[in-house]
DNA sequence: GGTGTGTCTAGACGGTGCGTCTCGACAAGG
DNA sequence: CCTTGTCGAGACGCACCGTCTAGACACACC
């Protein structure tokens, strides 16, 4: 979570060169640019390492795969651009989220980088439990409690419990970025309305 | 579509030997039984020629990549497992086409298919173009004539247009699916009440 | 029956990225 | 000073890519 933070928790040598930030920064922003300019199936540890100027070693000193570089990323622009609301408890701000959520995927570059990883999770069972643990799951506790606050407060009342009720309003959006569909404001309208204000019963 | 279809459309040669039938079928289920059991990422031409028993080049013959072999046996599959109700015009043949999508990409292994496409598409253009074009976008036809055939017999009154509804019907349980959740007869059944049945206004 | 024509298996080929390894240079701490 | 650890540079064997060649075989046509 925190700007120095990598994949494993910062070691502590007793002596020695310290990590070099430049390099560890160039190797981020390289698999970043690599990634939105020639898409995930140019990215290569070898073409991140030329784009940044680093050597090849240096990259799997501090990564085990291209992955948690992307996730390293992922999780800092994620953070910055989509922040999950927590004061707040309204139903206009569950949209107001949602409709942040849908311009991150289709218009942000950091953006192709969630789907890349969603979609390489597919492929490989290690992305899969990465993507969940360090940037799925934490998000969705925050929108959890964003629903479970909003619904206290009496602003919404979702008749599916708050996984499936974010999932429901997550998916469309998602699915719709997937097959590279526009993501129109009438659908996260009503999606927000028919999910989080049902009828009477 | 036919059985005996395949990538391209089939050709038409004035002599010399036919296509050999066992050996397209022995390329296809070598391709979905790798997938299934050793997952995307193993999927290589060279493993598939293996296990099929067949030479490399036979494979690079009759098709560009591994994406269309994949792709050929999802549309088999998925026209035979979970075809568009176009029968019965009804709310609940909706629900049940739904629950029928949900358990394909959950249980069958066909649904691995599908979903290690989907993945791909966002890796590589034509995987993307090739998807849409000869599987998605033909069911998608379907099953808009699915919803407004409902709708004309006033069963739903979506509040959507039949894109963006069918997107906001799918996309929860794709998306369930892609994250590895399992998708529970509520939420379907909450989305089907809540998207096509709206609260009158 | 001979001659083409097209498919099949088998395997070699150069290219590319993988992940590991070694090497020499360098910087900080003890 | 000397240990510890990082850095760049690049070689290594491995796997798969997509192409290519060679030879055997089957069918159509004449």
């Amino acid at each position: 979570m925190s700007a120095a933070a990598t994949t494993s928790q910062p070691r502590r040598p007793r002596s020695g060169n310290r990590r070099d930030e430049a390099a560890r920064l160039a190797v981020l922003h390289a698999a970043d640019d690599l990634l939105v300019e020639h898409g995930f199936g140019a990215l290569t540890v070898e073409a991140i390492a030329r784009r940044a100027g680093v050597a090849k070693q240096t990259i799997y000193r501090w990564w085990p795969s291209k992955v948690e570089i992307l996730l390293d990323t992922l999780i800092e622009d994620s953070a910055k651009r989509i922040p999950v609301p927590a004061d707040e408890p309204t139903a206009e701000s569950v949209r107001g989220y949602l409709r942040g959520f849908a311009r991150f995927l289709t218009r942000d570059p950091a953006g192709k980088v969630l789907l890349a990883l969603l979609a390489e999770a597919q492929h490989d069972p290690d992305t899969a439990r990465s993507l969940h643990e360090r940037c799925l799951a934490p998000r969705r506790a925050r929108e959890r409690a964003m629903l479970t606050g909003a619904t206290d407060a009496g602003e919404i009342a979702p008749t599916l419990g708050p996984d499936a009720t974010m999932d429901a309003l997550l998916g469309p959006i998602v699915y719709r970025a997937l097959t590279g569909a526009s993501i129109p404001r009438g659908l996260v309208d009503t999606l927000v309305d028919a999910l989080l204000r049902p009828r009477a019963n």
